[in-house]
DNA sequence: AACGTATCCGCAAACGTTACCGATACTTTT
DNA sequence: AAAAGTATCGGTAACGTTTGCGGATACGTT
């Protein structure tokens, strides 16, 4: 028979149903409740959590109160010297380390800014990453790094991940299919830094940090111009992105400047896979009346037209002038080498990381300028180099 | 005169000293202490903090207990469907985010990998990342990556703020200068799962992941030899990298094999930054009984040796062989082509991730393999081709 | 003595969740 | 109708910090 476990009886008990497979009982006498625990079931399985040494722990060893302990770890002033020696001592002898999620809770805060960008195959962005890694690491912030992979739903997905691990803050950069933007205006309504960076939009009232694409986009072609190419092919990104059709005006104006006719089967905007690349190169290449310059929205995508070309045997730059977009590193040495674009990649990972530790400084809402435009630079090879 | 807040005597109020620079009072009728409050001064500085809405919000707005909330939220069993739908709506309406630190706090884990490379300049550690990053993903756990830099310091800080941050497990290349390892035996002590790839060590009782490097430099030279050089140059990285002795070993395995002498000084070990490379470079070209191959430790190092080898006229293949390693993309487009050795970088990603989520898993600790070596490839391009 | 001051320390309430242990009302079985 | 079983729900203690404010003590000053 069973013993009430609060007053004894032993024939008063009963049965009273079932929680969590556990038969309950309960004691007609003193009309306890209760189920037996498990027989110990001798469970070398649960492996009792190694103990990590608490703020708690050091209290309790130099019988002071938490606080008291808090207070010295942090240096604050109401706190004897020697007190706080004797705190820093025993916190070395036990190896405190601190729980800095029990901080981020009681604080809210995570020092860690979050960064999405939609893929990590061209040195781009990771170029990005490792100028924001280096100047928020300085700050003693961390970073993490989500990747979009250029879908829109991983992208929502990813911003909520972030708001759940309360970051401080977010760099993003858009998909392509970035079309709809109410998770990011969460973190507006919510009052969570948030800065867009190289694929913006202007939906999103939030800074962002661009490159100059109109002007670098012009001065690509217009080299080309002056170099004496006379019909211009433009293999551009697809027109969501707003860096597609800064690109495409940059392209249009040069030529217009120019005096050139603009041919629109000359044009061709599309997001640029290498497969996609080979493609359009493939229709550009072939034209009956084909183009005499290409200037493609990507160095990959201009690679792909110079080795094409050269598979057919058509001459760079004599008789096809190629101008790309970011040098990549393996622009500089392909072929005649590739004029193309360089992008100040580690500035803009520098300048997005201070100007969100500035937002993060100011607890003011501050009007801050709401876009920084970082300058390119037209990188001369031997791609584009008919005249000389 | 002053009213005691407590039992609302006039005239038994006296000064009691300072505390933090308020006058405190002392009343004599009930020795109740206090501070007047400051006079409520205006403090719109002070910016309410934006509420965010909890499990209590939601337990309050339909009047249940938190715990049914929670349970509700994750689906638990115990619920009433009417129930959980309504907390599920509310939580709808008022936009409830999970807050994710809580829930770190209790559960004492974070969903989160750790992962520290030394450098992010070679496309090599983005690539693992890319790897580890879509299984981690997709598993539902993030990853925060720490860039050591190449710094013993550096390392170490990171691992104290991996820890402090609680990652439920660790992935770690080490740094050329790591030859302690106290701030990686820490997580043994723990319990946290811990997992070295690439840039591994002896002295740390954990699981690693690596390319079969011995045999990938062992191919390297031995391809060279087959295409009939006869003195090939070794450009090492520093010794104190396993992955560099291990090279070196296959280096001299070859040559011992094909019955070459083994010159020293045509072996030179260091840290290969590219002014390095040109040093070394420089050394090897204008010996005066100069190598007729180079096998550099690294792409960017034999793409240095081949741009200065042009520059001095010798040509390659002909007059010099070189082989690189890592397969950078630069390496397919310069001059003849480099041949390399190809690292499955994205697999060393996956494999890593895998196996850190199998050790989380698994509660025992198992008796993991202590050792996966991933398979290298030999890619031959026009830098060694001489017989051809 | 009686009062004022400065210094140091402790109490306890947050922070938002989870999960254990019960409790209640209702249904089914004996 | 009593006993047993079922389905839901609530109370509350953790988790480890930080922090506002009250309390105690020692010392200085009338």
């Amino acid at each position: 028979m069973i013993a009430c476990p609060k007053c004894s009886e032993v024939g008063s008990i009963m049965k009273a149903g079932y929680v969590r497979n556990k038969q309950r009982y309960v004691c007609k006498n003193c009309n306890y409740f209760f189920t037996l625990s498990a027989p110990e079931q001798l469970s070398s399985t649960k492996k009792s959590r190694r103990h990590q040494t608490t703020i708690i722990d050091i209290a309790r060893s130099i019988g002071v109160s938490n606080s008291t302990v808090s207070r010295a770890l942090h240096g604050h002033v109401d706190i004897n010297p020697e007190t706080r020696q004797a705190v820093l001592d025993m916190a070395a002898k036990l190896d405190y380390q601190p729980n800095q999620l029990a901080y981020n809770l009681v604080k809210s805060k995570t020092n860690t800014i979050g960064m999405i960008v939609p893929e990590f195959h061209n040195p781009f962005f990771p170029n990005v990453i490792i100028g924001a890694h280096d100047v928020l690491t300085a700050e003693g912030y961390n970073l993490t790094i989500m990747q979009s992979n250029e879908s829109y739903a991983v992208e929502v997905s990813n911003t909520k991940a972030m708001l759940a691990n309360r970051i401080d803050g977010l760099l993003i950069s858009l998909t392509q299919e970035t079309n709809s933007f109410e998770h990011l205006q969460v973190f507006e309504k919510r009052g969570i830094p948030l800065i867009l960076f190289n694929r913006v939009c202007d939906d999103v009232a939030a800074p962002k940090v661009v490159v100059n694409d109109f002007e670098a986009s012009f001065m690509a072609v217009e080299h080309l111009i002056l170099n004496g190419y006379e019909r211009i092919a433009h293999l551009g990104g697809p027109l969501n992105l707003l860096v597609s059709r800064e690109r495409l005006r940059g392209y249009r104006a040069a030529l217009e400047k120019h005096g050139k006719s603009i041919e629109e089967d000359l044009i061709i905007q599309g997001m640029l896979s290498q497969q996609k690349a080979r493609i359009y190169g493939k229709y550009l290449l072939e034209l009956e009346n084909r183009p005499d310059a290409v200037f493609a929205v990507n160095d990959s995508a201009a690679i792909e037209i110079m080795l094409m070309a050269a598979e057919k045997g058509i001459r760079v730059p004599e008789e096809l002038g190629v101008v790309g977009f970011s040098d990549n590193p393996e622009s500089a040495y392909i072929g005649p080498g590739l004029t193309t674009i360089r992008q100040p990649t580690l500035e803009m990972g520098k300048t997005t990381a201070k100007w969100i530790l500035q937002m993060l400084d100011a607890e003011e809402e501050m009007n801050f300028p709401q876009e920084r435009i970082l300058k390119t630079e037209l990188v001369i090879r031997g791609s584009s180099l008919r005249k000389a």
